[in-house]
DNA sequence: CGAGGCCATGTCAGCGTTGTCATGGCAGGT
DNA sequence: ACCTGCCATGACAACGCTGACATGGCCTCG
């Protein structure tokens, strides 16, 4: 079994990579060729009808035989410098979540005839700027973006130029921007409802990271609805971590080893949710789980989740970038998309009696 | 808990969204404002130390004010058209492998300062060579590739101008290109060969699709281990489909609902895997399971996989992309990732005796 | 039969930037 | 004082394309 990438240098039945022999053919190499002047061969790629349908073959074979390709960098530069991509930036690389949400605009934006630049800041909130400002000097028609910087105020003047700015999953601080966010607190709190509907009153939540802007609102919707089935102080069951080197296992360790440990657990977010799931099988108690996030195996081992649609929240994003560039005025949007509590089974174990 | 997405318009303490006011500013902008001439200005954004350190300041200072950004796709144009995107054009949507993938591009890309233009072809063959066609014409500098079309020739034209190809997970058909992949059949020999050593003869062998490279690649380590341990015709285990209706979950049940039944069972890909868990779960009988690909609860689980990096396969890929960037020349090149056999149980378990 | 109009096509300039070459000022050597 | 050479800066053209406007042939109609 090999340990280290095999390199093969394929056998020389084919000519190796070379410097190019020829050089990409232009309009006017077309329409010398052809016969015309650049502007009918500009003419038949911006499918204008005023060509003779004569002209516009003999062109097209001239251009087959050159193998031209119109340049879309010079014609995006002539038409005052609007391109055709659309940027997206996302921060964290490794969650799954995310590239969801950007399956979903690239989908919706190549609808649109736009392509999608992607750049991730690798979660370094200082390289959000720097990141965002390569981006913007290619003249993007539209910038998504999943903020993580502290404040995104550097965009303002950006924004005054008239360039789209729609941030997904988080709203921008300090910046006016259109916004497609998830339910965070209505759904944990219908979470929460269902388990207190099943006799539940001490109920764990747990989550790390905790400060972020979906998190928050999911712990708010989690005490909201504690409060109204009467517990006014939830905090002896919140473990509530903004260390990466706590894991969630842990987390759940001390609510369950703590001298009043919850009949109940409901999680953050999807490693939350998995890092429950790793400690309670190691466990005899019969602990009701309800996690935040669908995950794949979730419907084979019988887990409640709060499931939502990552591709459709990056979707909802993509037609906002797409109405944006066609109409610029208008007031400031925020879309919620709704989250749905997906009972199957952990989330229905009832309050133990006495 | 709401059904359909709720949608504010947010009050209107700050303006709304409108036609931009003022238009970017440009090189000349800057110029006139400082007092210098446009070229002076070109010099201090391309870096050059041919300005006076006084002048520099006053140009940054207008720059500043004017809030001035240099227009990269003017900046291309003058430069031949040569850009710095890199093309990643992949099929399927909704597969995460490929999205880990498409991270590992993008983070050796940032490396290198080129940015990734990202596309999708919904996995319609089809569609491959017109999205791969709108990326080319915005003059990418390389193309990673992971190809689905029947064939690549129709690229044969782009990479006699230069423009280096690499193609990941799969090779491409009738096109010289650099390719990175994985070890598909050592690996999965491997995985045959750890069961064969346990006692196991009846092997089944589940994937659907079964058709693509990479599977028929599988299928021939499968077939090679089988081999070597004596079994010469292992068709009877095989359960290959190409029709995405049929569920993995009913090629496990063809197999363990047969005549004879095998008594360990390996699966193409994820897809297979989770399908093969599902049905076992329903099942007394001890199989013994090996997946192709890891998964997040393999571990909890105690599934036993064939584990492979589809980040490194990324990053393979964008090294690659990078390094014909600088040197056109040299052999075409074929890097194959190596696998590794990760034992957790469930591929352990041994044959039954008699 | 000439005026007017329509249509296919052409000419030219310029989008914002930078490579090439030119200019003019100043320091140092003779 | 004069020449040489260096350095900071500038003038100009061009990358490939398309919008605005021009041209010239042909058809129609009074």
């Amino acid at each position: 079994m090999p340990r280290a990438p095999s390199e093969t240098h394929v056998p020389d039945l084919t000519p190796t990579w070379r410097i190019p022999i020829q050089s990409r053919a232009t309009l006017h190499d077309v329409a010398r060729l052809a016969g015309v002047s650049a502007k009918t061969v500009s003419r038949v790629y911006s499918g204008s009808p005023r060509v003779l349908p004569e002209t516009r073959e003999r062109i097209l074979a001239a251009a087959k035989r050159l193998r031209f390709r119109p340049n879309t960098v010079a014609r995006n530069l002539r038409q005052g410098g609007k391109t055709d991509t659309v940027a997206f930036v996302m921060g964290d690389i490794h969650n799954p979540f995310y590239f969801h949400v950007a399956a979903g605009i690239e989908q919706e934006l190549a609808k649109g005839g736009f392509t999608m630049l992607w750049a991730s800041t690798g979660d370094a909130p200082d390289s959000e700027p720097v990141v965002v400002d390569a981006l913007l000097s290619q003249l993007v028609r539209a910038l998504v973006l999943i903020p993580i910087a502290g404040d995104q105020s550097y965009l303002e003047g950006e924004r005054q130029l008239g360039t789209p700015i729609i941030t997904v999953d988080r709203p921008a601080t300090d910046l006016v921007a259109d916004t497609v966010v998830l339910a965070n607190r209505s759904g944990m709190a219908d979470a929460v409802r269902s388990l207190t509907a099943n006799g539940h009153r001490k109920i764990g939540f747990v989550s790390n990271p905790s400060e972020m802007y979906t998190l928050s609102e999911r712990l708010a919707g989690y005490r909201q609805a504690l409060m109204e089935a009467g517990v006014a102080d939830s905090t002896p069951w919140e473990r509530l971590g903004n260390d990466p080197s706590i894991t969630p296992e842990s987390q759940v360790r001390s609510l369950l080893d703590s001298s009043d440990p919850p009949t109940a657990i409901v999680t953050g977010n999807n490693r939350a949710t998995m890092g429950a799931l790793r400690e309670l099988r190691t466990r005899e108690d019969p602990v009701a789980l309800i996690g935040f996030d669908d995950f794949e195996l979730a419907e084979m081992l019988g887990i409640s989740v709060v499931a939502h649609d990552p591709v459709e929240l990056g979707r909802a994003a993509g037609r906002l970038a797409l109405e944006r560039i066609e109409h610029h005025g208008g007031p400031i949007r925020r879309i919620e998309l709704p989250t749905r509590l997906v009972k199957r089974g952990s989330g229905e174990i009832p309050a133990p009696t006495g």
